[in-house]
DNA sequence: CCCGTTCATTGATGAATGTCGATATGTGGG
DNA sequence: CCCACATATCGACATTCATCAATGAACGGG
């Protein structure tokens, strides 16, 4: 596969440019999607949304579950993928999990944006 | 599912708030996930890599197949996740089509994430 | 102590996704 | 016209993912 490498038919004019190194790198992107596959789905956006929208800036499972129809064990699963990717923070204090937005977590996300 | 509409056991510490309305609607979470699920592929992002970094702001697919060690097919199936997500435009002139980024789509990208 | 509450983990299942080979479509040249 | 080339689409396959019910682990109150 991949059948350019050095013959073009007649004329040389092999479409546009060589294009050289990739820009970025294999594991760069792999790393870097693993943030995106954080943000990929609806019900991840929302408790992100729900836990910034706090006023003190933090929630529990509890505040969680309800308002995204979702069971208890599939958000504690979101809010762990969410954790695992850097972009919120728990803290166990007593029975209860509270988890808060690492800060300027999703401003490097815009700067992983604005650097491809 | 979702056991706790009004019971609490004896003192009414719910854990912490009640956390009315979900801050990011179901049908707005799920748009917005649809771009970072485009965006959730280390392959996909190094197309977009590699389209930012061409001097006149375009590729072919023939550039793009080289550098990322996959097949043609795989490739324009990427690349057709990236338009429809509005991340890329796609021109086809005579046999050979050309990408480019959609102007100001990642800045709208970097836009949701300060608007979460 | 025992029990209720909160949260995490496990196992299972159906859906979505990435990948390829084969094939179709479309374009330009001889 | 037919053929070579560039790209898109299709069908199939393996992997990943989202979700739930059931269970486990830790903490606090009576």
């Amino acid at each position: 596969m991949n059948s350019l490498p050095v013959l073009q038919p007649t004329t040389d004019e092999t479409c546009c440019a060589p294009a050289g190194a990739p820009a970025l790198g294999a594991e760069e992107a792999r790393q870097k999607a693993l943030v995106f596959k954080a943000l990929a789905d609806p019900n991840r956006l929302r408790l992100l949304s729900i836990v910034k929208a706090e006023p003190d800036g933090e929630s529990c499972v509890c505040d969680l579950s309800g308002p995204l129809d979702l069971s208890q064990p599939t958000v504690s699963h979101h809010l762990k993928i969410l954790v695992e990717a850097g972009l919120l923070h728990r803290e166990k204090r007593g029975t209860w999990a509270y988890f808060s937005l690492v800060p300027g977590a999703l401003d490097d996300v815009a700067g992983i944006l604005a650097a491809l």
